[in-house]
DNA sequence: TTCCTCATTTGACATATATCAATTTCGATA
DNA sequence: TATCGAAATTGATATATGTCAAATGAGGAA
């Protein structure tokens, strides 16, 4: 692993409070390798043989059933995925493939679960790290089951607007067929919701998007903190 | 809390590694207290002072959002919920009512904290539990995402047949209602849903289920040990 | 038992969302 | 810039699910 993306990777919540050596002991195990856009990195169902880091480009989480898919989550640099099952030595619930050309590391499970053993510190961050993905799961939960589409979109929106600096005007993080799938609907129907929101002041032309009536759209969509906080 | 409360929650996962002293530190802060049905327990928003855990009765976990209400889960003795929150010293995300007369025990969530640190059996114990928790809200995600609600149903008394031991009849567990909020829907929808999987051999009588032609059945939910097995 | 309350079921209808087919738009690349 | 293919949009329609009101049924209390 390059010097520049070592550092990337220790600064992570998940790996900045454990001891030196077995900072080192990890990355010693692990591989960095390329892969181009669109490449399957694991297939729900498989064993968990490595804990993956997305070190630049980007990653969907992914599931599938009779022949339907769902879009999970996005991964963006640098963030590590699929922990829970690296833990559990359980098999992946979720596929994973590359959106973009994208550099991924990989730490053998074991050695996760090994120095998990040895370090107090590590133990602490994983543990923190799981109740936060726990947690962003449930919230993911409430949304679907506690709102229409047309409110799931405009409550993404107005996250996005915050990660995006808080502008009335940013840009779509990913393709608006794969929000649909994300927000739980077709892409037809995001279309359709989208226009939905123009009465509340949005404007979508290609993947920008302008809030004209912030007040007006927050009032539509209630955002709530147990729900729409991805920081706590 | 008595004697066979005591070993009973000895026996759970979360506490059955960790060294005696350090358990019964964890008892001796505990309360128990007695608890009405649909007695609020926790709101969501409120801060986790307490690591709960059911001894008796039973315990509904839900989330509300703009006046409207969904169940995510019932917790059944002997287990402990809102672990995450506990963990992490953040808001509930969810709330629990109990749904009959139940006993409760309430560990302080700052002891938790603090034995986490000190008892690396409990650590690692408590990383079990959270990707094992992790883990269930991801299926429950996926079945959301990807199925229909008559599937959800389908799937739902599958697995409920299994947990009563596999018998072509069992009881449900929980009101109809409820189980219609678990699974996304409406009391109407559901009651239809149950007309829908008469075609598959379902017949219901109350709370009593019977599968009478199991093979229809599964060749219709098409259960998915990744979605369904709750037990990996 | 009888009454009362509340869960459940049913029917009619409204709304939300999906599907299918046909354009249109966008973006990569020659 | 021009072209190609995929994504996005649109319209028409089908299906799924929710809502409301009423009827039925089950269980507890007197």
């Amino acid at each position: 692993m390059s010097e520049s993306h070592f550092s990337d990777v220790r600064a992570l919540n998940l790996f900045n409070l454990m001891q030196d050596e077995n900072f080192d002991a990890l990355m010693r195990g692990s591989y960095v390798l390329n892969f181009p856009p669109q490449t399957e990195l694991i297939r729900e169902g498989d064993s968990s043989d490595f804990l993956h880091i997305v070190l630049s480009g980007a990653v969907e989480l992914f599931a599938s059933w009779n022949g339907r898919e769902s879009s999970m989550a996005t991964v963006r640099p640098i963030s590590t995925f699929i922990l829970a099952a690296t833990i559990k030595d359980a098999p992946y619930l979720m596929s994973a493939r590359t959106l973009e050309k994208s550099r991924i590391a990989l730490i053998p499970s074991q050695d996760v679960r090994a120095i998990f053993d040895e370090d107090p510190y590590f133990a602490r961050s994983i543990v923190s790290e799981l109740a936060f993905c726990y947690r962003t799961v449930v919230k993911n939960a409430k949304g679907l089951k506690l709102r229409t589409s047309l409110e799931r979109l405009a409550n993404f929106l107005l996250r996005q607007q915050i990660r995006s600096g808080g502008g009335s005007e940013f840009v779509l993080p990913i393709e608006k067929r794969r929000l649909a799938s994300f927000l739980g609907m077709t892409p037809e129907n995001l279309s359709r919701a989208f226009k939905g929101l123009r009465g509340y002041g949005v404007l979508v032309s290609g993947s920008k998007i302008t809030i004209s009536d912030q007040d007006d759209l927050e009032k539509f969509a209630k955002p709530d903190r147990l729900i729409d906080d991805h920081f706590s």
